[in-house]
RNA sequence: GGCCCAUUCGUCUAACGGUUAGGACAUGCGGUUUUCAUCCGUAAAAUAGGAGUUCGAUUCUCCUAUGGGCUACCA
């Protein structure tokens, strides 16, 4: 790549971003890594009326959390600055004003309601795709219909109106897109678009590719759903005399049952998060987000990173840094991917197995605030193995800080006999006498006892599992056991002792 | 309806004209751990359909089907 690498991640602030629009955000970060380029944000918010307050907030947010901050941007700067639209909304006018000039754009005076209703007539007429294009525009009002005169009065009248592209008869517009190839759109297919709005605003289309001219922006990574108005945007490159940034639309995530895209209900009615973060609407309603449910935000990144892209090599575990050292937009997939909640969870328990256990430890000190991190650590890796969330690990491993309250009546039932209690009581004996209480003593004590006793250690250990634990299961006995201590051996075996009895 | 994009195991995907169509998740079955989990092994599981092009098509072309996106003074 000759020129400076610059991207962009263009989020509109109309509510919280889903995992979909953090992965955009993520194949731009890594693009912009591997070619060590700039990444950069900008909030498309040129809709006042769909405008979400906090929403910002939040995507600034997520994205700090996935650890993949770009390095210009809304309150970071930049030297392209502002970085929000509405901010920048003085600069466009003349941009729409030069392409009324130059003939490709024009002043457009139907309201809104007319044209609403134009549609519907065609519609019920059999007609029903009516667009504002180069056949229509002759019969409606505007700059091309009506004389200079008139429209010179109507704009000094401050007659509402918009300013619309005069997109060409029958032309093939085509491009390169970067992962699907060539896309041809002959613009008898095309219509009008608005580019300035009624309301002093431009609309996406203009102040897309303003912004992206301006801040010199080289690749434009975005969602699928943006193909269909890539050709407007060429055009509008074309009219303003600009050279085009390079496209890669990517494939869009879709539910996993049925069909469609991730919509931002699936989450919750499906039983995973479809947000980085938590989010409640100004009605109350809370949509769960994966930084709550307890992902690790490298595992989180690692999942999304592998859904529409592979690195071709079996390798499935990778850190930022080596997915930004692998990134291809080559390997993209074309097809869009349904999300897989098990996968997801499945990268999760990987991170989790891999975080070091004093790492592991200082986070579950804000549920046991009287333990130290050493002791912490060590129940972190007596859990890990069998949890997927640090949560899992402070749930299941309850019995670790304190004595269970209440024992499975499952592995009551099937492994509490008769002899039991007169068994254990035997040896709460003998393990009051070890006298060195580490995992390997307690072990070995237990094991002679058994020996002496010809009983079988898996037909006991369980009744020693459910005195001390209140479980049928668990990590190994013996490292439970002198993780809690001989003291608090013994006065659980007392007290599950009686409580069985 | 129109336009555009897509289509390999249930899911994510590999194979960029020649493979017994590979891997991962999930699932089944074994083994290790006298528990559970981890780990290891193993099984089942796919080229949407039809025409071409070619000595040979998952791969190229066309048609059909299916899925998806867009079709606002929303982004």
């Amino acid at each position: 790549m000759s020129n400076k690498v610059r991207v962009r991640f263009a989020p509109s602030p109309t509510g919280p971003l889903h995992i979909g629009g953090i992965r955009t955000a993520l194949y731009n970060y890594l693009f912009a890594k591997k070619h060590q380029g700039t990444f950069l944000i900008r909030i498309e918010d040129t809709d006042q009326n769909r405008f979400v307050p906090g929403a910002q907030d939040y995507i600034m947010e997520s994205l700090n959390w996935a650890g993949i901050m770009p390095t210009e941007g809304p309150e970071l700067g930049g030297e392209y600055g502002p970085y929000v639209q509405s901010e920048r909304q003085a600069l466009y006018k003349p941009y729409a004003d030069t392409l009324v000039e130059n003939g490709h754009a024009y002043y457009a005076f139907d309201s809104s309601e007319e044209l609403t209703k134009m549609r519907d007539h065609s519609k019920t007429a059999g007609m029903p795709n009516w667009q504002y294009n180069s056949i229509t525009r002759s019969s409606m009002v505007n700059s091309l219909t009506l004389s200079r005169e008139e429209v010179q009065r109507r704009l000094d009248a401050c007659e509402p109106h918009v300013i619309r592209m005069k997109i060409p008869r029958n032309e093939d517009v085509r491009f390169e897109d970067l992962i699907r190839g060539w896309v041809v759109v002959n613009t008898n297919n095309l219509d009008d678009k608005v580019l300035f709005k009624s309301d002093g605003m431009p609309t996406y289309h203009l102040a897309n590719i303003v912004d992206d001219h301006m801040m010199k922006i080289s690749h434009v990574i975005r969602g699928e759903e943006w193909l269909p108005s890539a050709p407007l945007h060429v055009l509008l490159y074309k009219a303003f005399g600009w050279d085009a940034p390079l496209f890669a639309h990517l494939p869009l995530l879709l539910r996993p049952d049925g069909n469609g895209k991730l919509s931002k209900r699936d989450g919750d009615r499906l039983g995973f998060p479809v947000f980085p973060l938590n989010w409640t609407t100004a009605e109350g309603e809370l949509y769960s987000g994966y930084r709550e449910a307890g992902y690790l935000p490298t595992a989180f990144i690692n999942m999304l990173a592998f859904l529409g892209w592979n690195p071709g090599t079996p390798q499935e575990i990778f850190s930022l840094e080596e997915l930004a050292q692998s990134f291809s937009l080559n390997r993209v997939s074309k097809s869009g991917a349904k999300f897989d909640a098990d996968k997801a969870k499945w990268f999760q328990q990987q991170y989790l197995k891999a975080l070091d256990n004093t790492i592991i430890g200082q986070k579950l000190l804000s549920h046991y605030p009287t333990e130290s991190i050493e002791r912490l650590a060590i129940m972190a890796g007596l859990m890990k193995e069998r949890a997927v969330f640090i949560s899992d690990i402070v749930a299941e491993g309850e019995y670790l800080i304190s004595a269970p309250i209440e024992y499975d009546e499952q592995t009551v039932i099937k492994k509490w006999k008769a002899d039991s209690a007169d068994i254990m009581r035997e040896w709460l004996v003998i393990l009051s006498s070890i006298t060195s209480f580490n995992a390997d003593n307690i072990e070995k004590s237990f094991k002679a006892y058994l020996e002496d006793q010809h009983l079988a250690f898996g037909a006991t250990m369980p009744q020693l599992r459910l005195l001390l634990t209140g479980k049928g299961l668990g990590p190994g006995i013996f490292d439970i056991a002198a993780f809690i201590g001989k003291k608090e051996c013994i006065s659980r075996m007392q007290a599950g002792l009686i409580a069985l009895t």
